[in-house]
RNA sequence: GCCGGUAUCGUCUAGGGGUCAGGACACGUGGUUCUCAGCCACGGGACCGGGGUUCGAAUCCCCGUACCGGUACCA
């Protein structure tokens, strides 16, 4: 079984492809198949080095790594389309000879007019196949006399395209709907039905996986495969992805491609386990399955038949378990660039990287995206008993007379004793403050979580209050910026009150 | 216009001639003796419309409607 994703390297790699080349990956995997990347750069002008270069790294990021294709090779290359315009020539003369095809020299003018005219006559616009009446031999002198044209298909004229897709079930198209193709444009440069025809016979593709949007050019392939004498693979043609007001899925819904949702910090094995739930499902009730989990279940017959609504808050959701269940380590690694643009860290040192290991999982915890990551540990690298005490909401908590008291206790309690460095020392010590002041639960622990992480709101205290702590200890060699510790802290807020 | 595809809670879906139409996300209420998140419990919420076949239709058939795609020298 040999599949492949063709993307055209003109932008993003959008989550509709992505899910397109998800599927065709999965559909490899399971079978013990072989998955191709094949780059269909025939747009030229839009068309860029760049855009395929971001592809490519979308889509290892995903963990969808290909067997045969661009930069990793294979027998069957090129895998780049304009790299492969001698056979695409090669082909076209072959049908011309066999006058399967014609030149085509009518001018776009020509051909524009012709089609407004049948629109007005309520007929399908099609090519009127003036030209594939032309003798070949004078259509063959024209073109050597450097008269522009384009190859065109000479479609039968009456019968019909019938073709059989994994997901839909059997579909028919009538010939008398379908005009004659062009399969070489006057450039040189092959049209897609034609390319992908050829393509996918020489790199042997057995099955083709591609949006629903191809549907109606499936037949015109199949004619291709069909003048070729070739036996064409299987189509299953997958539903397109839609923004939340159910039209395409677009910009202005937000983001709408692979490397956006990676920038906002959305985890592969989310984006992955989200995608193919979405317009797939494994039939029991099993929603959260790593892409080696969905290798092994997945099947083109579950595969869904409508259009699927991108829902982001499906996809947080996928990626608050992974955030969780994922390694520390790589939370920090991952959290890093984060973190540097807030101005907290710069070069880490080892040590750093294990203090971040054992901080990020706790912001981790608590948020759908990486990019949260700086509002849930600002109270870490960035506390300020002055700037907490000058929100008005902070500060009327604050001077609450039995919070106040709280406080000031607090702050004399750690004047003397030790570090609060596991959640037993914090919790003796808040434990103290309570027999001092008499407050307890939440009039206790409230005003505490204000004076040390100057926020109303966040990680646990139990982990909170030790992780500052630890943060306080930092050697000085340290690439982190200085974190006061909860004695300082105390002292600091409860001056000011 | 013509051709093709699609239609179950707001969303993703399971199911499919007789079911209390199931699950997940989201939402609401309560609980978890600091908060947010989480977790637990409970709750509201769907078979596009109209005909037909049938004892019985969400399921089968027909006709509509809506949405999506195509109708390119773009893929």
């Amino acid at each position: 079984m040999r599949l492949r994703f063709a993307p055209s390297p003109t932008g993003q790699l959008h989550v509709g492809n992505a899910r397109t080349a998800l599927f065709n990956w999965l559909m490899a995997r399971r079978h013990g198949g072989t998955f191709i990347l094949r780059i269909e750069d025939t747009d030229v002008d839009r068309s860029t080095r760049e855009s395929e270069r971001a592809i490519l790294e979308d889509l290892r990021w995903m963990g969808l790594e290909w067997n045969e294709g661009v930069e990793v090779g294979g027998d069957k290359g090129p895998y780049r389309q304009t790299e492969r315009l001698d056979l695409y020539r090669a082909h076209a003369r072959e049908l011309i000879d066999q006058e399967k095809a014609y030149y085509c020299f009518c001018s776009p003018e020509t051909l524009e007019a012709d089609r407004q005219a049948a629109l007005e006559a309520g007929r399908p616009p099609m090519y009127p196949g003036t030209c594939g009446r032309i003798p070949a031999s004078e259509a063959r002198r024209r073109v050597e006399a450097g008269e522009p044209a384009v190859i065109r298909f000479r479609v039968p004229k009456a019968g019909e395209v019938p073709f059989t897709d994994l997901v839909r079930g059997p579909i028919w198209f009538d010939l008398d709907v379908i005009g004659d193709f062009v399969l070489v444009r006057s450039g040189g440069i092959p049209a897609y039905n034609f390319a992908v025809v050829v393509d996918d016979k020489l790199m042997e593709i057995t099955h083709v996986i591609r949006g629903e949007d191809h549907i109606s050019n499936t037949p015109r392939q199949v004619l291709l495969y069909e003048a070729f004498g070739w036996k064409p693979p299987a189509f299953a043609h997958v539903s397109l992805v839609m923004g939340p007001d159910h039209s395409p899925l677009s910009k202005r819904h937000g983001a709408t491609s692979v490397a956006e949702f990676r920038a906002r910090g959305y985890l592969p094995e989310a984006l992955t386990n989200y995608l193919a739930l979405l317009g797939w499902s494994p039939g029991d009730g099993d929603e959260l399955l790593p892409l080696d989990e969905l290798a092994l279940r997945f099947r083109l017959e579950d595969v869904g038949h409508s259009a699927g609504v991108f829902d982001v808050e499906k996809l947080a959701w996928a990626n608050r378990h992974y955030l969780r269940a994922a390694d520390p380590g790589r939370l920090a690694r991952l959290a890093l660039p984060y973190m540097e643009r807030e101005g907290w860290l710069s070069e880490p040192t080892d040590e750093d990287l294990a203090y971040l290991a054992r901080v990020v999982p706790l912001a981790a915890a608590s948020i759908d995206r990486l990019d949260q990551v700086p509002a849930r540990l600002r109270f870490l690298f960035d506390y300020s008993a002055e700037r907490a005490l000058a929100d008005p909401t902070i500060r009327a908590e604050a001077f609450e007379p039995g919070a106040r008291a709280v406080i000031v206790a607090l702050a004399d309690e750690l004047r003397s004793g030790d570090r609060l460095r596991d959640r037993d020392a914090f919790r003796a010590a808040a434990a103290r403050v309570r027999e001092r002041t008499g407050q307890k639960g939440k009039a206790l622990f409230h005003p505490t979580r204000l004076a040390l992480t100057g926020e109303s709101e966040g990680v646990e205290l139990d982990l909170a209050v030790p992780a500052l702590e630890a943060g306080a200890e930092l050697k000085p060699d340290s690439g982190i910026r200085r974190i006061p510790g909860a004695k300082e802290r105390a002292a600091a807020f409860a001056s000011r009150l």
